[in-house]
DNA sequence: GTTCTTAGAGAAAAGCTTTTCTCAAATTCG
DNA sequence: CGAATTTGAGAAAAGCTTTTCTCTAAGAAC
């Protein structure tokens, strides 16, 4: 270890300015300061306009610390997921921050994997750094976090991910979003309507199968066909090779696709055949995945799950808890939004 | 507002136990309390062991906010990120919370997208926090954060963007990644490689070609060719068809391509085109994107830049510097790494 | 001129933990 | 047995901010 060698960094670490600091160079008590600074007590305006100026110059800022630890509030909360790509939880993440931003409210981002141990580390982590609560997201509506989020004595919020029963959870409306691409195609006159989509242990699976039944039911259109299978964009092009190779009857002119990935590997498989998407069959996908929406050719019309809003609306909800507010229990689901792009014909009259 | 209505949920937040519950339930002062459960000072083993007892049954936690307050380090650091889609950014996270967690430092995640007045929050909200250092994350190298984080008073290590000057920064090896590429397609033999990559407004695009020319012209092969676009799958597309099409000379047996999504419009347009890949031509990726080398026919073979590693690193050296030590300024490129796929035929010896 | 009110500002406590100092009792040693 | 240690444990301060209470001095009212 060569002793003060000069290129070395050595971050000068500049003690904060404290609140004392403030109140000495101004020639008052430290009450007086932080009085001044709040806008609270009584005092000359005079005094409260050079403290605040003497704050302002000195770069005094509070320190977060004190006020928590006296506050019993820490304006931390923490967010855990087990979605390592970001996929879900980064869109919830952007709308949980965006909304706790500018209440000065911090988040810790804690991956947790599907791993129990990691999971319970993060949750000591945060209870010790006192987060005023915990919203848990995913990758998956019907499968728990590998934690135990009951009776932690502080709120706890479910976005994206199943909930544990009587707590608060933001869901995506899955069968809203079904029916939003189903009666899209149905608008569009299409005749016939299949659904490819994941597999059968997925529950969003079947409640958005359900849905699109349930659509084409009501409009008395051929019977429904639902294929299920990965969530592969693999996926997609056997799906399309069954469909068109030993077609019987009819061949489908629409395919309402599980996600973007299986949705892509569709468009394509009838592209090699062919056939013009949309001319001859349209495409709904679903999730809005940009990197995979855009890049299809032609780009993917598509369900989007608007997870920033839920992020947002779980987020204002957590401070609405955490400020003392009472909340009706339950689920609720926000609905999706259907993104018109290019591989669904538009409208007769439009 | 209905009053205490039965079903509404609002946490009963329990006040959490503190050390002093536990130096009463025990029956001695919290000093000895402390001390006791931090193995400090001087005691009966016996009233150790009762004291840890206690608080164990207690379910005690000590409050780290007056932890912090008292040792002036939060075990908190701050992650800023202008990647919205974390490609880059959530590796790098992962890389820091896994070299942290252990440590018990929590990490806050805060995306500035390319807005400066976000920027300022953030690291305001940080500072205010008494964050004990940052670590700045991007999606380019070549370009800054829309922060200054000079001055902070507090250390800053870069990982994966544009570093300031005389700073501490963990980047990856762009042009050992692009010789790693093009000495594997020379060691199965190609003759013919060419380089389709981003836009000549990035940096690394240059580094790279440059990378690749050298090794070109170390094996005394036929002169290179660079082809610069956009960073889309279109582009590869397009310029397999530059190649192909007006082909005058030979055709390329081998394409090294500047991300997997060039790389994926490469491999489809060459089967379009019936040409074989691997067999006929070669195809090499950058920066292993799971999602896309995985769902490319076949899958690709690519480089990863080991962001993870980087991030570990980065959260390593950033605990240094948070605990005094000195640490040498520049710019440390870390190994890139060849993933071996199927775009891309094995060696001769194989 | 005396008493009451109000304004201005400071002292002190609280929030929780850690650490240093202090002190009384017990033990060891000569 | 008296003196010197050692041991066990508590008191108090520090870290920083906010808030309540207290106090003095000035002004108002009679």
């Amino acid at each position: 270890m060569d002793d003060a060698s000069d290129s070395t960094i050595k971050t000068a670490r500049r003690r904060p300015v404290t609140l004392r600091d403030v109140a000495e160079a101004a020639g008052v008590s430290v009450a007086t300061a932080s009085k001044a600074l709040n806008d609270q007590g009584r005092m000359t305006a005079e005094t409260r306009t050079r403290v605040q100026a003497i704050a302002r110059e000195l770069g005094f800022r509070p320190n977060s610390l004190a006020q928590s630890l006296l506050r019993q509030r820490s304006f931390t909360i923490g967010l855990l997921t087990n979605d390592t790509y970001g996929r879900f939880s980064l869109p919830v993440m952007a709308g949980v921050s965006e909304a706790l931003l500018e209440k000065g409210v911090s988040v810790f981002l804690c991956n947790v994997e599907d791993d129990p141990r990691l999971g319970q580390m993060h949750v000591d982590a945060m209870l010790e750094k006192r987060v005023d609560g915990i919203i848990a997201s995913g990758k998956r509506l019907d499968r728990h976090l590998p934690v135990d989020l009951s009776n932690l004595g502080i709120p706890v919020i479910y976005a994206f991910t199943e909930p544990d029963p009587n707590s608060i959870a933001f869901v995506s409306d899955d069968e809203g979003g079904a029916r939003l691409a189903v009666e899209h195609f149905i608008a569009l006159g299409c005749r016939h309507i299949v659904h490819v989509t994941g597999p059968e242990t997925f529950a969003v699976v079947h409640r958005r199968a359900e849905a699109y039944r349930a659509v084409l039911a009501d409009h008395g259109r051929t019977p429904p066909r639902v294929m299920m299978g990965p969530w592969s964009e693999n996926w997609g092009h056997q799906a399309i090779a069954e469909l068109f190779d030993d077609a019987e009857g009819e061949t489908p002119d629409a395919v309402f696709c599980g996600n973007d990935q299986i949705a892509r590997g569709v468009v394509d498989a009838l592209r090699e055949r062919g056939l013009r998407v949309p001319e001859d069959v349209g495409v709904i996908g679903f999730d809005n995945w940009e990197i995979v929406a855009a890049a299809t050719r032609p780009p993917l019309t598509t369900i989007d799950m608007n997870l920033t809003a839920l992020g947002r609306e779980a987020g204002l909800t957590l401070l609405s808890l955490v400020d003392g507010k009472a909340v009706e229990p339950g689920i609720r689901k926000l609905p999706c939004r259907l993104v018109v792009r290019q591989s669904c014909g538009r409208p007769p009259g439009d």
